[in-house]
DNA sequence: ATTAAAAGGAGAATGATTATTTATTAATAT
DNA sequence: ATATTAATAAATAATCATTCTCCTTTTAAT
């Protein structure tokens, strides 16, 4: 996993190239985002950012995150019903989901490349985006 | 693909073993599912259907759908919004997505099985399903 | 400090999906 | 065939994640 505080500098400095704003509740879903590891929800980043700012309206949680999403410094990852994100490394890598406790895993698959290139090359489309995404049992369910 | 008259009497048979009625807007719906190669969201099946009975409702449509998935006869592909459906080939396997014109391609690509071998083995989970999305832009749309 | 643009907050609106209720219909036994 | 019953369909209400609207507040550049 990339260093928490790198990935931070990494997406202010991206916002900041973009001329977006800098706020308190941005910075906030920044640094969670950043940091995490468990592909949090939007419900999930939302009570945590409201720990330290409680008036945060649900609806700035999903702007931020759908901000991030454009400016491609964080990646969504549609499981289930709600979706889940990775901020950590948000570029297209595959995922396992345990279907029992809903805990998320990033499987390190040799051939991830190769795949793609042969989805690409066997169908003729230009390829820009994918997702990996197994379901199974994790081994504290099982 | 397989042959649609095949899948037909297959998820017939599986309908009748579960004991589950067959009834026409049921029947219409297997149809519409077994020769799709389209991936039919569940509004094109609902159109389709009402055009041959026309009071249909679109939970009937929905019901039908997830009875299906149930007996593991249609396979649910989550690609944006809505969902869409695979009838034909109701086992998990890759699928390419234009996301200009929405059409969506099945490709023949090699070594899936030893990619979720891979990711059982890495992760330790017991996997028991899988989506290999692609997006990209198909020949037409270049 | 002033100001224009951007962002936040609250809650309403949207839209896909699910649940509920009632009315039909099909399968089975009589 | 008919009655009984249980499953299914229709219509519509409810749900829930997400988006939008409107208005207020904050930011950052002058």
């Amino acid at each position: 996993m990339a260093d928490p505080q790198a990935r931070l500098e990494q997406m202010l400095a991206k916002l900041k190239s973009r001329n977006f704003r800098l706020t308190p509740q941005r910075l906030a879903v920044l640094q969670i985002l950043a940091a995490s590891t468990n592909h949090p929800s939007v419900e999930d980043i939302y009570e945590e950012v409201k720990q330290v700012f409680p008036t945060t309206s649900l609806a700035t949680i999903y702007k931020t995150v759908s901000l991030l999403k454009e400016i491609h410094e964080v990646l969504e990852i549609r499981f289930t019903d709600s979706s889940r994100f990775d901020g950590n490394k948000p570029y297209p890598h595959p995922h396992i989901l345990c279907l029992r406790c809903g805990r998320v895993l990033d499987p390190e698959l040799p051939g991830v490349d190769q795949l793609v290139a042969a989805a690409a090359a066997c169908s003729g489309y230009q390829i820009v985006d994918h997702r990996l995404n197994f379901y199974g049992i994790c081994p504290d369910c099982q």
